[in-house]
DNA sequence: TGTACATCAGTGAACGCGCGTTCACTGATGTAC
DNA sequence: TGTACATCAGTGAACGCGCGTTCACTGATGTAC
């Protein structure tokens, strides 16, 4: 019988890596995460981790890409089943929400990390994914001839919104509550149903 | 000639640190800030520190207390500026969002500090003058049979979205822009205005 | 006004901690002949 | 199929860092007589 000394791990060790980051990360209520936090629950030394990343901030990137995934693929199955339209836009906001509130520390790192560190392009940001499914939820609920600042200002007003309750919540100056957030997902809908147009518009 | 081999503040420490705290993390991307970088911006050893406050969570809230203080004075400012009312609740909104902007790091600070650390009344946040300026521009907007369900939900669609759109802002999310900010901050008057009821208050 | 003394507000050295990262290494794998 | 060897994926020791906090201390202040 064999007595592997080394833990090889045939490739697999990256996977394993970002599995266990986001495993420890999730549930946590900063974004805190240390490299060798990292390799002692993988089971492996701290410095076999730089055998597959350049160093910290890439890792950390890869978890945000991971959550930033399963993010949209969350928001994507709420908006199908929701039928797409307003409810599709009121339930891609609430999996937004929910999402947050369900992987505390996770989705702080994916919004703190600054897309791009210094490793990356600055324009390739790791929630690319729920933006685009934002930008197809607000046209679809906006009027064919709505000009591309109605588009910018409903998108904002949705996007700050949702990140706004659920970073109150999650920092505990809000209680989580479901009547509220059903209550908000729906503003940017009726604000875009008025049809208004905004003040610079009118020349205001 | 004599010399101080001590640098004695006659009791005027404790401002002087909260001072420097202040200066250092106003402007500083994060809400990290060290006990010792605080004692070398002020001259004194990093153990003088404890002569005025118990550990270190006790000096972050004493600067989170004088941030909110802060802010609540420009937002009322703001607000008696515009005369209250709908111009009034722009302009809080308007405040608050430039506030966050115009100290980056102390504004973190102030909502990443669980209202109370462990050394504080839970129910004690030092978000509560803002707070109670919300409350006032959200009941003289609402007509006055508004539920306490209305008055509650508005209050949080403004506050989550000026937190929201600060939050994306800070974090290189989105541009900051004036514009952008206008038309946000009317974002729940005009949904006030409406006077529609909520789903729930129509059994939906 | 001068002096003795209690109290108070600083000091520097030290503790123990965990971190990211580097280094020279060793053992495992896979490939060419 | 067996062997030599290049490559690759791990290892443990060590570096230097800055941190919050404790400790026993000393020098400055203010007060009672």
């Amino acid at each position: 019988m064999t007595q592997a000394k080394q833990n090889y791990h045939h490739g697999g060790l990256r996977p394993a890596l970002i599995a266990a980051g986001l495993d420890l990360i999730k549930n946590r209520a900063a974004d805190d995460l240390s490299l060798r936090e990292v390799a002692r629950h993988v089971g492996v030394s701290a410095t076999a981790i730089y055998r597959h990343f350049p160093d910290k901030q890439a890792l950390l990137f890869a978890l945000c890409e991971a959550g930033a995934a399963d993010m949209a693929a969350l928001q994507q199955a709420a908006v199908d089943k929701a039928g797409g339209g307003e409810p599709g836009f009121q339930a891609a906001g609430r999996a937004y929400i929910y999402f947050a509130l369900a992987n505390p520390g996770l989705y702080r790192l994916m919004m703190a990390t600054k897309a791009s560190a210094d490793h990356y392009d600055a324009n390739a940001s790791a929630m690319e994914g729920p933006m685009r499914i934002l930008r197809g939820c607000v046209a679809s609920v906006l009027p064919g001839n709505a000009s591309p600042l109605q588009h910018k200002v409903t998108g904002l007003h949705a996007w700050s919104m949702v990140h706004g309750i659920s970073m109150l919540m999650l920092d505990g100056l809000v209680a989580p509550d479901g009547e509220v957030i059903d209550a908000l997902v729906q503003m940017p809908i009726e604000r875009s149903l008025r049809g208004t147009k905004f003040p610079q518009d009118e020349g205001l």
